[in-house]
DNA sequence: CCTCGTCGGTTACCAGAAGTGACTTGATGG
DNA sequence: CCATCAAGTCACTTCTGGTAACCGACGAGG
């Protein structure tokens, strides 16, 4: 059998890789590991977010088996979201990147200052 | 001090997030990981990638501080990437999840196909 | 009764980002 | 002496993502 190659343009897991690699699905299903959450309310949080983009992003996630999708008939309609067990795997894989983020951000930014002097003088 | 809020679009951290969690990134960070490695050679590796996007992410990443660029003077001119110890620090968050879609891609592409199958039917 | 607002979307449209292919410079091999 | 490789850049095209309008069901308020 083949070894999965990410490198490879038709690779299934190069293709699975260039959707979880998304900066929507990144913070997406960061926020989703708090718990299920409604449409409005994670278009609410992420600032900047479409709702064309969430609601491609969440069916993406969906299809993928990574998010469940659950219609409460209230009215009006209320739509929950939630991680699957799969979902919560790679949220596991993913909040890391999220608390680097955070945790290195200082570095960038001195890093950036420095280029931007350097390069540009 | 305010805490860094990745969901607040202006926050320095959701840039820099925006800026990492992205396919070439990924693949690229992966690759330098194995050592010091020439333009070409990422560019042969990585199926796929443009010269143009090649060149651009590659100098984002040295401008992030991530990665180091070395001009070594041979005919013709040699250049060598390298990650930085920041960049490995990097590094290190974002192997597992490529190791996530190798061993999680199976189970995602089941989920597609049950997906596609109930919901076009 | 009529309009407004909410919820969770979809669709048409357009700007800007990403991809494509030619071109550069200089030594080297055929 | 023409072709090639190195590491890009540049003009052009394609395609993705953002904007905003619209949908249907319903409840509130004038």
């Amino acid at each position: 059998m083949d070894a999965p190659n990410p490198y490879a343009a038709t690779c299934p897991t190069r293709q699975l890789l260039d959707r979880i690699a998304d900066k929507w699905t990144v913070l997406l299903l960061s926020l989703l590991n708090d718990g299920p959450i409604r449409f409005n309310q994670l278009r609410r949080l992420i600032e900047g977010i479409s709702q064309k983009m969430l609601s491609q992003t969440l069916r993406k996630l969906e299809r993928d088996g990574l998010v469940a999708r659950k219609v409460i008939p209230t009215v009006p309609v209320t739509v929950e979201y939630s991680l699957t067990p799969l979902g919560e795997t790679l949220t596991r894989t993913i909040d890391p990147l999220i608390h680097w983020a955070e945790t290195h951000m200082s570095a960038v930014n001195d890093a950036q200052k420095l280029y931007d002097r350097t390069a540009r003088g």
